[in-house]
RNA sequence: GGGCGAUUAACUCAGUUGGUCAGAGUGCCUCCCUUACAAGGAGGAAGUCGGGAGUUCAAAUCUCUCAUCGCCCA
């Protein structure tokens, strides 16, 4: 304890020795116990070959927020790191590496594919992990998962087994989103809209046995090998005579039914569309509605499969438009072309257009599924913050799809289903295997990532085996993640939630902010802006980059972040390192005075800064219980700088200073009890700093902080007078120092006051002139009802008193005029809109008693400040 | 096309159930390196609360409408 303290706060003297500490001292490990309330939280688990990113500091530090809280609240504070196989993702990295290397992931087997990926995930997985703990995070890192884990993976297959028993699970031949880069089915979420500028074209399709056309739009002519069909609205009474008639498809030759459909939009293009059955989502609703056939017209990686004539057969999709428009073209079939902007699909992996495509895949059965997880959110059970979430998530809820589960990859939880080698109809499901593996084959494909990490709350605890910790721990407290991944995530993992446990997943959602640079776009690798948070760290310390991030954020609005913001993190944190120092090097031989506050006889100041402390300790913990850490940051921030830092410890320099030692040492305790206060209340905010000062500031046998109680709001040191009297002085002094500002009186020069004012104001500035005369810089004080003004002096006036600074040669008429008539002109107003509100009989009849009271009350008070103003006025011209 | 959100000082944001003169930080201007801190201190200027209409004694706050921007869904 009491260390001088260096004269600015280096972060990188502290930071690594202070969370190696608490590794040591496993504080960040939680048990089962049933004496503790438990609180918990799983991270929302970063892909496993990821870097640290401006996201994950925001993510992860509002988490760690709510663990340390919770923590020092004397609960069973348990954080569930891990990271997350992410199928796809992983799977791109991997196949990219191999083809750097000269190796084309086909020519390996499964097996050594996998090696390498596990290699890949041994090398690079651990990464993300260590930038966790640069940043402070307080997880449990003995319980640290892995999707993919062991235990993980049998929570996965169980999960499958499980559904697929209870006929949720099935497999079909569907139209799914298909990436033809991965040679996969991808999920809608993982589907970017795009507007492209391209063109729609518009085709001649001759009607059989006549010498009719029917003209159809369409943004992609290479499908037209695929049509089945062309549809009018039924009550398009242009097309009415040609439903049912027989079109000839060009190029083809295949007969296909003009048919009537509610669907097809009469103002759009021509009326009529082509319907491709094999190819688009409504044309595949159609073309079940009307028994059309589905041509699959491509293969997997999107050129045309031998199903289109055979000039076609093989050429990329692209090559096949041009191919198709030319020759429709030259046979007299093309119309016309106009240029289009159309928003198109494209894979976010592949990066390129993607095709829905028909394929044979495993399905979820979602209506039923989701029913108790709406139920659970418009019951409040589950909270979501900020609550407008709730209509978005509802809405996807209502219309909710089944769900594709297989991809048709290598990296994840292989499907455990296994078929027959002599009857392929013959199929075994379960997670450890059929006992003659030798007979079965196992489906190829894995499962969809997130049908892997929707069961992340439970499969930590690797359910379904029944444990005590998942008993204990489950439901979690929060989720803190970001909004574009309320389907693919959060939805489904309350409906596992609900499905596997029959309970909520979490308690509360907290929906982080989008970071976006200071022209407003997203952060994002391919843009390059976004910062490294290591280089912030290095250049304004991890807490002040926390503290900072978090003052920024604002509740449920994008981030626009700017790196020049986080100096008011690291301002803060040297503010608040200097104020314990200053503290620190007052004390009588480095000792914290014996005093119990609860039983002296407290002076002014002092009964306010402790009034303040509870109350700003108070909002504290309100803004942090409705999830508002930026407005929670705000509120420790102004106190410490503006009350704490620019008034109490102004005032506690007189004490230290003056000749009272009594007084000196309450002051010294005071300080002392509300910087470690401040201290513990930063914990979760910024963990180094604020364990590094507790050091100097707690008593010897005394935990560390992470470990110690969480302020509690003393309401008896609660003191609304104090508070009242309080911002008199502060008026008084104010009221002086602006004067001599606007004078231009060097600080060296004290200043006269003389106030003319009733004997209890009078009495009022004699008890605190040391203060004032500190704060002030003035040298005298005469105070009382017969005082008249001095010659060429300023005035203040504090209500009915005024305050008189006698200037001597300095005054500056002009100034001083300038300023009073100022005052007077804005007096002059408000006190024209209340006259206006007074003599308004509805308002007397019809607003509230104490409302009335008040706008008379401010009445007076104005009239009599006027009146003095006025009257200074007056003797200045 | 449907939905959600935003619009308050030059910038970034607060503003609880309508009721003191609408606040803060940054930036800007003036002065000051006063022995905690110049990553600081003191003082100051700066806003028709996006436009319009309505409800009300009273609207930044509630309702409607328009505009602009952003996001999601189709």
């Amino acid at each position: 304890m009491t260390v001088q303290l260096d004269k600015v706060y280096t972060p990188v003297a502290i930071e690594d020795k202070w969370y190696q500490h608490w590794l040591d001292k496993h504080y960040f490990h939680a048990e089962v116990n049933p004496d503790k309330e438990p609180y918990t939280i799983v991270i929302p688990p970063p892909n496993v070959t990821g870097k640290l990113t401006m996201g994950h500091v925001l993510n992860n530090t509002i988490q760690d927020i709510l663990i340390r809280k919770a923590r020092m609240e004397g609960k069973e504070a348990c954080w569930i790191p891990g990271t997350d196989h992410a199928s796809i993702a992983t799977e791109g990295k991997i196949v990219q590496m191999l083809k750097d290397q000269g190796v084309d992931k086909h020519s390996l087997s499964r097996d050594k594919f996998l090696e390498h990926a596990w290699e890949w995930k041994e090398k690079y997985g651990g990464i993300i992990i260590q930038q966790l703990k640069k940043l402070g995070c307080s997880c449990d890192w003995e319980r640290e998962r892995f999707t993919m884990d062991e235990g993980y993976s049998k929570a996965v297959l169980s999960a499958f087994v499980k559904l697929y028993e209870k006929g949720l699970i099935y497999k079909g031949n569907r139209l799914v989103n298909w990436c033809p880069v991965s040679k996969s089915a991808i999920s809608d979420e993982e589907v970017i809209h795009r507007e492209i500028k391209g063109h729609l074209w518009y085709f001649k399709y001759p009607v059989k046995d006549s010498n009719e056309f029917m003209v159809v739009a369409t943004t992609r002519p290479e499908t037209m090998l695929g049509d089945t069909a062309v549809a009018v609205h039924p009550k398009d009474e242009r097309y009415a005579h040609l439903v049912g008639r027989t079109i000839i498809l060009p190029l083809v030759g295949r007969e296909i039914p003009v048919i009537a459909d509610n669907y097809v939009d009469p103002e759009f293009g021509t009326g009529c569309v082509k319907v491709t059955p094999a190819h688009d989502p409504n044309d595949f609703a159609m073309g079940e509605r009307h028994d059309l056939e589905f041509v699959n017209i491509m293969n997997d990686d999107a050129s045309m499969n031998d199903n289109t004539p055979e000039a076609y057969q093989n050429l990329s999709r692209e090559e096949a438009r041009k191919a198709v428009v030319n020759d429709l073209n030259e046979q007299g079939f093309l119309e016309k072309t106009e240029d289009y902007v159309n928003k198109i699909g494209y894979s976010e992996r592949g990066q390129v257009p993607i095709e829905f495509y028909i394929s044979e895949q495993w399905f979820m059965k979602m209506d039923e599924l989701a029913k108790p997880a709406l139920q659970a959110v418009s019951d409040g059970k589950i909270k979501f913050h900020p609550e407008h979430w709730v209509k978005t998530y509802n809405h996807w809820m209502e219309n909710i799809k089944d769900w594709c589960i297989s991809r048709q990859l290598w990296w994840g939880h292989q499907i455990p289903v296994w078929y027959h080698n002599d009857d392929p109809e013959k199929l075994h499901i379960s997670v450890d295997g059929p006992n003659d593996p030798e007979n079965w084959q196992r489906d190829p494909d894995v499962l969809d990532t997130w049908a892997s990490s929707w069961l992340w709350p439970i499969a930590v605890h690797n359910w379904p085996e029944d444990s005590d910790e998942l008993n204990y721990f489950y439901p979690t407290d929060a989720l803190v993640t970001g909004p574009d991944i309320i389907f693919f995530w959060i939805a489904r993992m309350i409906i596992s939630g609900y499905e596997f446990m029959d309970d909520l997943p979490f308690k509360n959602v907290y929906f982080t902010s989008i970071l976006r640079d200071e022209t407003g776009r997203k952060f994002s690798k391919s843009l390059g802006n976004s910062p490294d948070p290591f280089d912030l760290f290095d250049e304004y310390g991890t807490d002040a980059v926390r503290f900072g991030v978090m003052l920024m954020a604002p509740q449920g609005l994008d981030v626009l972040f700017s790196s020049t913001r986080l100096e008011v993190g690291r301002n803060f944190m040297n503010k608040l390192w200097n104020a314990s120092r200053f503290v620190l090097m007052n004390l009588e031989e480095g000792k914290i005075p014996d005093i119990d506050l609860n039983k002296e006889e407290l002076d002014l100041p002092e009964r306010w800064i402790l009034s303040k402390l509870q109350k700003s300790v108070a909002v504290y913990n309100r803004q942090l219980d409705r999830f508002h850490f930026n407005e929670a940051a705000k509120v420790l921030y102004d106190f410490t700088w503006n009350d704490f830092c620019d008034w109490y410890i102004e005032v506690a320099k007189t004490r230290f200073y003056g000749q009272d030692t009594h007084a000196a040492d309450i002051s010294r305790a005071v300080s002392i009890h509300v910087l470690r206060t401040v201290v513990a209340i930063l914990h979760p905010y910024a963990p180094f700093i604020s364990e590094e000062l507790w050091a100097h500031v707690k008593d010897i046998n005394e935990p560390d902080l992470i470990v110690s109680n969480w302020p509690e709001v003393d309401e008896t040191l609660i003191d609304d007078n104090a508070e009242k009297e309080m911002t008199l002085l502060q008026e008084v002094i104010s009221g002086i120092r602006t004067i001599r500002s606007r004078m231009k009186i060097p600080p060296a020069k004290k200043s006269e006051l003389i106030a003319r004012c009733d004997n209890g104001m009078a009495e009022f500035l004699y008890q605190y002139q040391t203060v004032i005369s500190s704060l002030a810089q003035t040298s005298s004080v005469e105070a009382g009802m017969a005082h008249e003004k001095p010659e060429q002096s300023a005035t203040v006036i504090i209500g009915k008193n005024e305050l008189y600074i006698p200037l001597g040669g300095l005054i500056d008429l002009d100034v001083e005029r300038s300023r009073l008539q100022k005052r007077s002109d804005e007096i002059n107003g408000h006190l024209n809109s209340i006259t206006k509100k007074l003599s308004n009989e509805q308002f007397i009849s019809k607003a509230p008693k104490h409302v009335v009271a008040r706008e008379k009350e401010k009445q007076e008070e104005m009239s009599a400040e006027l009146e003095k103003v006025n009257a200074n006025l007056e003797m200045l011209r």
